[in-house]
DNA sequence: AAACGTGGG
């Protein structure tokens, strides 16, 4: 199967991350003789199917106890295979996960057929190579003396597939029966330990890492076989079995299993991958997994947990010293650091604290070509401009292969660069190549996406022109040059004014490095940076950690629910200023989510819960209050909000008169929160080709899909905590008409405080703050005069734009501010 | 009068 090749595991752990090009053929799947079909795996699909929705809320536990064989599968099969085909596209390129799935089915229970263990010994010959693969004794080692790791691994070096296989047969993986007290003050076997969690920032990373590991190891993957020793688990999907032994999930995935088991007792490690790109889940994350390893491990019955945190640049010294600060911190804070009576009473070593409190670090070389830094010699005002000359340098003086990406800020300078490359390279030489332009961004539709990863057809080179979703989140091939131009939008929320900005900033460091990499997957490779290196040296040496440039009301939420009450003395990696620490504790406790006490109530547990941001699980419980039918209508309404722009982008003046007339049934006078409704109601009741409806009414059908997932999901777990009647009764009342004024008080509950009310020139003020807002032009109610309005969204960017915008009444918005 | 970097539950 020559299409493997392609996926390019065998140099690149980092690969795995990212999109990587699928055949269109299915993959290549051993299947064993058809006499070992499993009946049981016959069950009906459309019962699986509402145990996948039920099961996910709550985290599956898969306990084994230490000698005790597997229960038939704990966990149901999670084929979501209702999905249609597209969708295998459009969620992001990986997965012929239905395909496989039915046919790893007839594998036989607890042994692996032959191709699986001849394909493994096939990949064998592969990971000997890998940089990671001499270090293994090194890292077992080590991690026998000492609780946590810090492993700096190059790109290309293999551990993020390699480390979880080092480590699976050591002794101390192994689950222990042990003692716990439990909240009743009785004592209580538990079994802790057994399973390997490898967390990573995106969904595609996670399941295409545990599909190659899970061709690695000779086992099938995750819930396709109860022997299955190797699994994930994102939202919407997850594939374990009773037998999963490492389990890569995404950081919000484990988060999720904290809530309801916060000393992590299904796991012996964890490894934390991809730290350096500092997501606030990651460190969260970080925070929680220090407070269990430096404390008592009372939940665990004192099982030490194994915390790797990896990262792909050097900067580990911020790490060493939040690990070793937690270290320090509990043995002053007790001399009792043992692990009392109730300890596992075999193999875990018995030496004392001050050896385990040893942090060890480990560093890997890379595999990487060597790229070639060009910088301009002077500074450059319009980088759109620069980048068309230097593709033009490139692609006359180089010859081919070697196609180029381009670094840009948006969707504008995207489209803008396209138009340039393409009117000059009409004058161009004939005896030159050709060029393809494909612009890159993720609003792109996805067949447009898919693009980029054809080959180019002969003679000619692919001129790649990307917002930095090609930096970390999708690896093309055949990239030999790099166009940088320095700059990215940020997201940076500010507290005093209470919205966020998007603004175009420099880069750090180790962006412009990540960059450059993009250019020497494959071959040696060049990277044009259209600053100087003065202003290289000037970058900030890393990314700032998202926790500093967000709102923090969710990730305080987070905390509360997990039992942290004192956010100040929670261990952050980076500590965010006070005053964020206040307006997030200040928000939460205005939806009724904190008492004053600043303890969580019992609206911020079930807020907590739900896989919503805090202001929309608010609206999601008051909207209960008012009824199934509202609670219906607002349930499809926040879908919409949770997902990227469900209406599709229009540019020019012609596709947006096109759009207007497409989507006109679907406007709502409201605003833009009934718009949603009708939008999502139409395209739900579209039963024959709801791809078409959408490409009709000009609406995305990626986010359509991603509503309908999000949907399922979230009415799913209302039904499980009875805000929602069963299904039947909810299809009686699903047509009736929806109540606009419920609806839209429902949401004030959440977003009091995004209110404005119109001024004598026609401007809006913010009736909390008197500041100016503009209503964004994506929005139905644009340039229209109301009394005012509610917003979702508070942004930035030229001037201050209110998105998501219904109007309301001043006295609705006085009613629940009065309330608070 | 005029717009939207990328991820996560």
């Amino acid at each position: 199967m020559p299409e493997k090749v392609h996926t390019r595991f065998e140099d690149s752990d980092d690969d795995t991350g990212k999109v990587v090009v699928r055949p269109q053929k299915e993959e290549q799947v051993s299947v064993a003789a058809p006499s070992v079909k499993e009946p049981h795996q016959k069950k009906n699909k459309k019962r699986k199917r509402e145990e996948t929705a039920e099961a996910q809320p709550n985290t599956q536990r898969v306990v084994i106890r230490d000698g005790e064989k597997p229960k038939k599968a704990a966990s149901p099969a999670q084929e979501n295979d209702q999905k249609k085909d597209e969708k295998d596209v459009s969620n992001g390129f990986q997965s012929k996960k239905r395909h496989q799935a039915k046919d790893q089915k007839v594998i036989r229970q607890g042994k692996p057929s032959s191709s699986l263990r001849e394909k493994a010994k096939a990949l064998y010959e592969i990971r000997k190579k890998l940089p990671i693969f001499p270090h293994a004794d090194e890292i077992r080692q080590q991690l026998r003396k000492n609780d946590v790791m810090l492993l700096v691994g190059e790109t290309g070096s293999g551990k993020s597939t390699q480390i979880p296989q080092f480590l699976a047969d050591e002794s101390w993986c192994r689950p222990k029966t042990v003692k716990v007290t439990a909240e009743d003050g009785k004592q209580k076997d538990v079994s802790v330990g057994g399973c390997i969690a490898i967390t990573q920032p995106r969904r595609v990373a996670a399941i295409s890492l545990a599909r190659r590991v899970a061709d690695e190891m000779g086992t099938p993957l995750g819930s396709s076989s109860p022997a299955s020793r190797v699994g994930y688990s994102v939202r919407f999907d997850t594939s374990t079995s009773p037998s999963t032994k490492v389990k890569y999930l995404t950081e919000g995935m484990l988060l999720q299993e904290m809530l309801h088991d916060p000393w992590l007792t299904k796991y012996s490690a964890v490894l934390v991958d991809e730290v350096h790109e500092r997501g606030v889940n990651v460190d969260l994350v970080l925070g929680f997994l220090r407070n269990i390893v430096s404390g008592k491990k009372e939940g665990r019955g004192g099982v030490p947990l194994k915390v790797i945190a990896m990262s792909a640049t050097a900067d580990m010294e911020s790490l060493l010293s939040f690990f070793k600060e937690g270290f320090d911190n509990s043995k002053s804070a007790g001399s009792e650091g043992t692990n009392g009576s109730s300890g596992p009473s075999d193999e875990h070593d018995p030496k004392g604290d001050d050896e385990q409190s040893q942090v060890a670090v480990c560093h890997i070389k890379g595999r990487q070509f060597p790229v070639k830094t060009i910088y301009t010699p002077e500074p450059v005002h319009d980088f759109v401009d620069a980048a068309l000359k230097v593709i033009f340098q490139i692609h006359c003086k180089e010859p081919l292969p070697g196609d180029i990406l381009v670094f840009l800020t948006g969707q504008e300078t995207v489209e803008a660069l396209e138009y340039l490359v393409n009117d000059y390279s009409i004058g161009m030489d004939p005896a030159l190549p050709k060029v393809q332009v494909l612009p890159l961004f993720a609003a792109l539709p996805q067949a447009a996406q898919q693009r980029v990863f054809q080959p180019a057809p002969p003679r000619t080179r692919k001129i790649i022109l990307s917002t930095n979703i090609a930096e970390t989140s999708v690896t093309i091939s055949g990239i030999r040059f790099v166009v940088d131009c320095g700059k990215a939008k940020m997201k940076q929320f500010r507290t005093r004014l209470g919205l966020d900005s998007l603004l175009v900033k420099p880069i750090s460091k180790s962006a412009a490095i990540q960059r450059k990499g993009r250019a020497g997957r494959e071959a040696p490779g060049q990277c044009y940076r259209l600053y100087t290196e003065k202003d290289y040296l000037a970058l900030q040496e890393t990314n700032t950690p998202e926790i500093l440039r967000c709102d923090l009301s969710q990730a305080i939420l987070t905390m509360k629910a997990r039992g942290v009450d004192d956010i100040v003395g929670f261990p952050f990696l980076t500590r965010p200023p006070r005053e964020a620490l206040e307006k997030a504790l200040l928000q939460l406790f205005n939806i009724q989510a904190l008492e004053e006490s600043g303890k969580i109530s019992a609206i911020g547990l079930q807020i907590a819960k739900l896989p919503l941001t805090a202001p929309l699980g608010r609206v999601l419980l008051a909207a209960a209050q008012n009824g199934p039918k509202c609670l219906l209508d607002v349930i499809d309404i926040i879908s919409c909000l949770s997902v990227e722009n469900i209406f599709l982008n229009t540019t020019s003046e012609e596709k947006k008169e096109e759009a207007e007339k497409a989507r006109r049934d679907l406007f709502r006078r409201e605003g833009d929160h009934l718009t949603m409704l009708a939008t999502v109601q139409g395209y739900a009741a579209e039963n024959t080709d709801r791809k078409a409806w959408a490409e009709r009414h000009m609406v995305s059908h990626r986010a359509m899909q991603s509503v309908m997932d999000v949907r399922k999901q979230v009415t799913a777990q209302c039904r499980q905590s009875k805000l929602l009647p069963d299904a039947n009764t909810c299809a009686l009342i699903a047509n009736d008409q929806p109540d606009p004024v419920l609806i839209l008080k429902s949401f004030l509950t959440g977003f009091a405080t995004n209110t404005a009310r119109i001024v004598p020139d026609g401007s809006y003020r913010t009736i909390v703050g008197n500041q100016t807002v503009a209503i964004h032009p994506s929005s139905v109610l644009f340039g229209k005069k109301v009394e005012a309005i509610m917003y979702n969204e508070f942004v930035f960017t030229n001037r201050s734009y209110a998105r998501g915008v219904s109007a309301v009444q001043m006295d609705w918005v006085g009613e629940v501010l009065a309330g608070q």
